[in-house]
DNA sequence: AGCGTCACTCTACTGTTGTAGAATATCCTC
DNA sequence: GAGGATATTCTACAACAGTAGAGTGACGCT
């Protein structure tokens, strides 16, 4: 039973997301590369967020002389149900339906959607 | 279009959802007895919330002699939808799928509320 | 008119987040 | 093994979030 997971800020989140897409093992020089163009961090921004993520228990560090290998301890599946399930209870009362509802009729996702999530509704609950 | 809606942080969103629970409009004792039981806020620290959702644009002020009335400018409908969006965006890649799957998988909803959402799909989409 | 009460505003302090320069450690090369 | 290159850690600071005491203004009573 992992401990409590907390939620990240947002810059913190998106050097984990980078690292997550790697395979979970990155080095400094890795998530500079994948963010390039995107952001504009100096280097030693990136470096501070990655220390904060090892002091949050997000990510392992081990030294590898000059360099640090960066490590998630956190799989992003645990992460996003974590949050997932906070946005729920607290933006939307607890109500699936309500969120979809939400993100349907704001136009964020289509109809297409819907229907592929249909799919999978299908899936999950015919296998009684 | 009205202007972009930031993220409230924990403490400003909790009051603003009481003021929407109360249909848009209260005074700082309806926002107090509503927590009462709840949280162990002073209730100088819950003034201050609310002014600083005055300053953020989300409620208007109007005095009403000795006590003040606060008024939701944002509804609460506009915020969900905003907060479902850049929820989805980042943390799921647009997915709307892998983010109902997380709940799913997580056990956070149930089949009955899968059932309950194909529901609401099934409308929406028959309707062509 | 004066006083207590109560709601509100001001001020303040701590911890967190965003951001990054300065200082330090390590490696490579000559 | 000295010097330069470069990755990491330390230090720093502003803005924001959580929390609340001190000060101020308005109302009601006597």
């Amino acid at each position: 039973m992992s401990c409590k997971i907390i939620r990240l800020p947002d810059s913190e989140l998106e050097i984990m997301k980078i690292i997550w897409a790697a395979g979970g093992s990155v080095t400094s020089a890795d998530v500079l590369g994948q963010l390039k163009g995107k952001r504009d961090w100096k280097p030693t921004s990136v470096l501070t967020f990655l220390s904060r993520l090892a002091d949050k228990g997000f990510v392992a560090v081990e030294r590898q002389g000059k360099t640090n290998r960066y490590t998630a301890l956190i799989p992003q599946r645990d992460y996003l149900n974590n949050e997932s399930r906070s946005f729920l209870e607290n933006l939307c009362g607890n109500s699936l339906k309500s969120l979809v509802a939400s993100l349907y009729e704001s136009r964020t996702v289509t109809e297409d959607d819907l229907l592929e999530l249909r799919r999978y509704i299908d899936e999950k609950t015919e296998e009684v």
